[in-house]
DNA sequence: CGGGCTGTGAAAATCCTGTAAACGCAGGCG
DNA sequence: CGCCTGCGTTTACAGGATTTTCACAGCCCG
């Protein structure tokens, strides 16, 4: 869970240790030395904002009040100096969400602007990301399901999350490793085949109804990739003999064409 | 906009201020001198909760634990009197939603239950939305009643509620957790199976009035989705045809079918 | 060529859901 | 006050669906 913050403050030596603990923890850091106007907050897409007023040209009381009116649902957290109780309730009645006091050690305000940034999303009904589209298929996570043009591929959950995860990782190649342990939430065991087992399941599933389309591909020895790409020999036009199948009512050779291995570390 | 709030303390001092500006600001308090059972929590309908750990006979952290996995959406705000940042930031992370040290202004206390409360509250639907129509099903939030053609369905208070959630999410697939959080406000227990029963129930009363349409749908493994459809085979007109699929090889699958696994069984 | 590594199919184990019935509780009523 | 009734909760079980496991065959790369 990635955090969005921006920092309105100028002590450097807050904003250093704040910054080095941020980026340990994967959060998103932008930081400034005078007020962002609030048509920019919005562009940024935060998660919550951390302001101490002091560094505020214009009033500061107006300045949080505008953040507040203009992204209400932006967690704000407000650091000051010195502060009265009447100041920090007029600040919380204004819409601030916390307002704690410098010297504050930056964990704990790492802390709060978690505990505000859930506190708000908690509230959210939409945490997921909205519809995938890749190649002719499209993800969709509200119907924990996928479509090949309206028809639905029948995943099962496990595949559906399996299909998701690759997919949002697209023209990455996952190792097994990470894809079970996001998908199942634990560690592999060793001699585990779980991921080959629905790889396959889906490879199936996908073909069936996309066919001309590539999805999943194998990198030995290291695991595997999300990338679409029509299949080759079947497109525009121009067939030039006859395909490889030979005529027959039910070709039983399935030409196991989804196994198109790349060098390891070979990028095309 | 009133808040129920329940405190769990003995500094008598404290409390009194605090019960004399919440009664002059209209909240409903509750106060009590040990820990209260996140069931009896439940129950009390709150906004938020206010705790001092000193006063819990048990574990703090355990108790404090329990409260934030049983009831997510509650405000939860600690005040203690000494304690380090460690701790802070432990109880925060630990879904605490404000922390704060006494000796501490009671006025600043309620306004960060304020903050807390304004925050849990934000996002949350429309309490009242209009009538819904789906199917032959009306819906109606001023009678907590559903009808068909003017018939009630003899909805109780649950299953109305149930049934209002999934109508108002139609065609998204909701989880049990997400259905049992929002009906019964509070976390489900592992194995509970409340929601399927209730489902159960609604799909009984439901056939029994609108025989001819099918509303909630089961997705295997995921949970239930609302969506009116005719039910196969019998519809207006003279359905003298087969009303089994045609020969040719996989139509195009209806675009919103997706494994219902709805039981055709009729009980009778 | 051989030692991994991966694809495949099916059996075995596990999990999930529908269903019914028992249970507990609170309000209404005689 | 005790009984009855409606409602919500819990439990048990059976039938399926899904997931895991296994053995084997084929493939890749050194």
């Amino acid at each position: 869970m990635t955090i969005r913050l921006a920092v309105i403050d100028n002590d450097t030596g807050f904003l250093t240790v704040l910054a080095k603990r941020a980026e340990a923890a994967g959060w998103e850091l932008r930081q400034s030395g005078g007020s962002i106007p609030p048509r920019d907050l919005v562009a940024m897409k935060l998660n919550a904002l951390l302001v101490d007023p002091a560094v505020l040209a214009e009033d500061g009381w107006d300045y949080l009040n505008r953040v507040c009116e203009t992204l209400p649902d932006l967690g704000l957290v407000v650091c000051t100096g010195r502060s009265t109780v009447a100041q920090r309730v007029r600040g919380l009645r204004l819409g601030v969400d916390d307002w704690i006091t410098k010297p504050c050690h930056p964990e704990e305000a790492m802390a709060r602007v978690e505990a505000v940034s859930r506190r708000r999303r908690r509230g959210r009904s939409e945490p997921d990301s909205g519809p995938v589209v890749a190649g002719e298929l499209e993800i969709r996570p509200d119907q924990f399901q996928a479509f090949v043009s309206g028809a639905s591929l029948d995943l099962t959950r496990r595949e559906f999350e399996l299909l998701q995860l690759v997919a949002e990782a697209r023209g990455q190649v996952l190792e097994r490793e990470t894809i079970y342990q996001r998908v199942w939430g634990y560690a592999m065991a060793h001699g585990d085949r779980s991921v080959d087992v629905f790889i396959r399941k889906l490879r199936q599933k996908l073909e069936k109804r996309s066919p001309d389309w590539s999805y999943i591909h194998t990198h030995f020895g290291v695991g595997y990739r999300f990338d679409p790409e029509p299949v080759a020999g079947v497109d525009v036009g121009a067939p030039l003999r006859e395909p490889v199948l030979p005529p027959g009512p039910e070709p039983v050779v399935e030409p196991a064409a989804s196994q198109v291995v790349h060098s390891s570390f070979t990028a095309e």
